[in-house]
DNA sequence: TTCAATACATAAGAAACTAATGTATATGTT
DNA sequence: AACATATACATTAGTTTCTTATGTATTGAA
């Protein structure tokens, strides 16, 4: 697990990129994806990640839609266009600002270069 | 300019790397180091600088030393053994972290291999 | 002399998080 | 049947960390 601190601000940033590829997600779902596909090393709380759905909806970004599943109530979301255009552009912005702070940091190690194979 | 949500967390990580590097810097050197290596992209801000700075300190991972240049004084930081010893890992930390979410942002779209050349 | 740069600092308020707690259903175990 | 765990939502108090503004003072250049 990482330290909290580094997760800051990053949130959002999961929760637009997951439903640019997904398109339909619950949060429950969302926790577990992201624990999953970073094996562990990622695990988001509830108490930030309800919240920040929360917020990214009110902002248009997220439309909701509940499904029933017996007797219980499933809120999905997905992307609206803008949610759309701004998971791009913020996925977008992290990997160059990750870049930029692998450069600031100790600029005398030798930089993994990247290169597309 | 990057939106000032992507640098929470990392303010910390980036003075301890510098010091680790340098050894012995002051403040205002600091926010201008990190401009000029960025090329403006980070800029940092004295009301978040000074207070972290002292935080710091105050857990003792830097030492201070006020050296006076005509009638101004300028207060140099440093790293103690235990702040040498955090630099390294919270750099490490980073490193790791920003390649897991790389890796967690898009994985459908081909992801740049670390190569060191 | 006046503006920009250098150099420190603090303080009010906002934002985003943690940790705890609450509610309820579903499922698997003993 | 009883119990624990997993699923699934949510809120709240308190903390941390940041922004924006403000304050003080020296130095150098136009």
């Amino acid at each position: 697990m990482y330290s909290q601190e580094l997760l800051k601000g990053t949130l959002q940033i999961i929760v637009l990129s997951l439903l640019a590829e997904k398109e339909k997600m619950y949060g429950y779902e969302i926790t577990q994806h992201v624990k999953e596909r970073t094996e562990g090393k990622i695990q988001l709380t509830e108490g930030a990640l309800y919240p920040t759905l929360h917020k990214l909806e009110a902002e248009g970004l997220l439309t909701t839609e509940k499904v029933s599943i017996g007797k219980r109530v499933r809120k999905y979301y997905r992307l609206t266009e803008r949610g759309n255009v701004q998971a791009n552009d913020r996925v977008e912005e992290f990997r160059s600002f990750s870049q930029t702070m692998n450069a600031l940091l100790n600029p005398f190690i030798p930089q993994p270069q990247l290169s597309w194979s």
